[in-house]
DNA sequence: AAGTTTGTTAAAAATTTATTTAATCTTTCA
DNA sequence: TGAAAGATTAAATAAATTTTTAACAAACTT
């Protein structure tokens, strides 16, 4: 191999190193290990990799590559894939980062939007009671109507939340903000 | 106090902490600890509050509100606030959770747009380099083409996030979904 | 069926992150 | 200006995560 070739090859891989570093930099905000967020960013740079291809490539232990991997895999941004003649597994990396964006913003805010919800209702029929308790002195009933209405209104948020996950899994959002923008 | 008011201001309290448990539980989303997420939450259902009135509500330690207070106003979910007469300093919980998604997203999504694009632009150069040097192998321009491209095409994800953000920047996103649905 | 290879689980070690105690610095009011 | 109160920083401790080593289980080969 010749001098110059080996150092454009060099050069490639310094390239992509730069764009690794910064995926995996910013991939704290899918509440990934910089592990898990530095293995995501290699694969993102190939076909497919075993799990020995990827203890070798970031030197770190199998479990650890395993735990990783199974991590990705549950926010979806790795899958397994059959290689026909190796009996090892093989996993690839999502690299529409569109559907990543929608997989884990969507499922995050459906729970969010989930769980406050439920408790918001349940809060409010607390609050009810008390403002129905015709033994209840004013300053009580006044206090929970302040609650119950604060509540009320954040509700518009959730909703609000919730037809964004909706327009992002329809698809709809990209009739208004196009993915290829004409100029 | 009548036995049956103490019964309600009970059942109020109950009421608020069913959806403090919620607001905190899904706070992970915005990277803060659950001690943070439990503060916030609590400030909610608060005017305003003192270092002091945090810590004997939460059962903490003073720094430790005050790390956490600090982490709070670094997301703009809270505030100082002046109030005169007291030395104390007083703080205020942000209710607006549309202002919470925006500041908080906003600021994530262009953290994640420049980091990666920068470093997108910078491994594109490098590539170029390889591709036009004439004594790069075909293996290699090959090999640098597939991954110039690879990084070009992401590049349409970047732009469409810049979107996002300057479309909830601008309050345009609430003319596509707006904040209260004709029914 | 025995032996290998591969992947996962369990327990231990190490690292990082969060919290507290103690000390320092700032501000405010006399 | 000095004393007192309040907030922050620093160092130490505690807690929680992450990572690894080691043991185990499953699947394939011969």
């Amino acid at each position: 191999m010749s001098e110059s070739d080996e150092r454009s090859k060099i050069k490639i891989e310094e390239a992509k190193d730069k764009v690794i570093g910064a995926i995996a930099e910013t991939m704290d905000l899918y509440g990934v290990t910089p592990s898990a967020a530095n293995l995501y960013a290699t694969m993102y740079f190939k076909d497919q990799m075993t799990l020995d291809e990827m203890r070798t490539d970031l030197e770190m232990s199998k479990p650890s590559m395993s735990t990783s991997v199974r991590k990705l895999q549950e926010i979806e941004m790795v899958k397994k894939t059959f290689t026909r003649g190796s009996r090892k597994h093989t996993y690839v990396a999502e690299k529409n980062f569109f559907r990543s964006f929608m997989v884990f913003y969507c499922h995050m805010w459906e729970r969010e939007v989930k769980m406050n919800m439920e408790a918001i209702e349940e809060a409010q029929e607390d609050l009810k009671d008390v403002i129905k308790d015709s033994t209840s002195t004013l300053e009580v009933v006044e206090q929970a109507k302040k609650y119950f209405d604060q509540l009320e209104e954040s509700k518009t948020y959730y909703h609000w939340l919730s037809d964004l996950v909706a327009s992002i899994r329809s698809g709809k959002i990209f009739e208004f903000l196009p993915k290829d923008p004409q100029d």
